[in-house]
DNA sequence: TGTTGCGGATAGTAGAACTATCCGTCTATG
DNA sequence: CATAGACGGATAGTTCTACTATCCGCAACA
């Protein structure tokens, strides 16, 4: 059943005010509706899921519009293999800032090292590069250095090797029942929101740790 | 030896332009230098460490002005206990967003009682609990609510579960020779540096995996 | 002694993400 | 069949954020 609805429904199932939908498809971000008439048009379910989407890239993936737009492209782009729309989208989801400077060169080769050094499979122009660059340069500027550990990125060994079969079993239950755009679709929700939660897990480990640690004063007993 | 400085060695020493370091000064989030006279004052490596700082925490942090000053004042506060100022840098950097309906408070409770089946000590009104809670959102939005396991977040414990003993020998690692400031500065460091760091190494994990999976035709092997 | 830079205050700007208005058409209701 | 209210599309305006530029009186240095 296909539910013809007009944009205000739209408005009120996704919870997303008919000035923004209209925003979003002057933006390319959301397809039209089917068009009854000069001026009235049919939406469906689809852009109800792509309404979600496009909320989860910006608000959730903290996207900018120009870059949901990218990923959006290589989503719908039938004729980009899935595999090189993957890589599009993992680059769009790379903030982008000022790399310039010898100490970020120095640091995208250590991580090009590391990439070479674990075989992995990265294009070497893969904007994740210089995500991880990022936050070599930063952890050198304050300090943090050792952190690193020898040779450099070594840290980051143990890491790398939960990570892989992660990503393998995440890979691997990509189901080939559904289109490729759907394919797609799972591929970029799962990026987004893997990485938020797996971040939110590591800062409540944290957390747990810091209240072990430093010892928590809050709710103490009462002394009845 | 203490570096004397005008604000135009420490734009230069920092990258940062003086417009810009006198905006940070007028927000707070940079201490103002050593006054020498009426319009004269000297900045120091505490200042150059200082605009590092709130770089990494603007730029790889993403957070807001708003947000560093937030973090910044507990980091600052002598009189607020470590762990309690670590708690507020915590939720400080949890991007604010609306969060209102009753499908998030779902997800919310569903995060609380993952968090007490497993233990933890995170306070219950934490931001992190609802930066998790955003994630299972979307992902029931989207479909992805088989990927999140029975019970409801039981895909997460085994990565809760990895997270925890790197969590500790992080927070364990944290040297007492040095001021509470500076610990605390560590620790915000040491939360957004290794939270990139982290994404990074799974993104990079997810494309390893993804160009095994849906094979790389890039750089095909030359026939010769 | 005058040019250059400084610190501090105030005002202005660019970009991003919406938001509001207008207008001619359609359509549902009575 | 008249008409009030949505609708789609275009255009202009708003709000917020993170800067950026200008001005001013004073200091330092040549």
């Amino acid at each position: 059943m296909v539910s013809r609805v007009k944009i205000r429904e739209l408005s009120d199932v996704t919870g997303v005010t008919v000035a923004t939908l209209k925003y979003y498809l002057r933006e390319g971000l959301l397809h039209g509706g089917a068009a009854t008439a000069v001026n009235q048009a049919d939406y469906d379910e689809s852009h109800v899921r792509r309404v979600r989407l496009v909320r989860a890239l910006l608000q959730l993936g903290r996207l900018s519009i120009a870059d949901a737009q990218l990923v959006l492209a290589a989503v719908d782009d039938d004729s980009i293999a899935i595999h090189d729309a993957f890589a599009v989208a993992q680059d769009a989801m790379v903030p982008a800032r000022d790399r310039s400077g010898p100490q970020y060169a120095a640091a995208l080769d250590e991580v090009v090292a590391f990439v070479r050094r674990h075989r992995l499979q990265v294009r070497p122009d893969a904007h994740v590069l210089e995500m991880l660059a990022d936050a070599v340069v930063t952890m050198d500027d304050l300090g943090f250095s050792d952190a690193l550990g020898t040779p450099r990125l070594a840290s980051f060994d143990g890491l790398l090797e939960m990570a892989l079969p992660i990503a393998e079993f995440e890979v691997a239950s990509t189901r080939d029942d559904i289109t490729r755009a759907e394919q797609m679709e799972y591929t970029v929700i799962g990026t987004i929101t893997f990485e938020v939660a797996y971040a939110a897990l590591r800062r409540m480990a944290l957390e747990h740790a810091s209240a072990i640690r430093f010892g928590s004063r809050r709710k103490p007993r009462r002394t009845d």
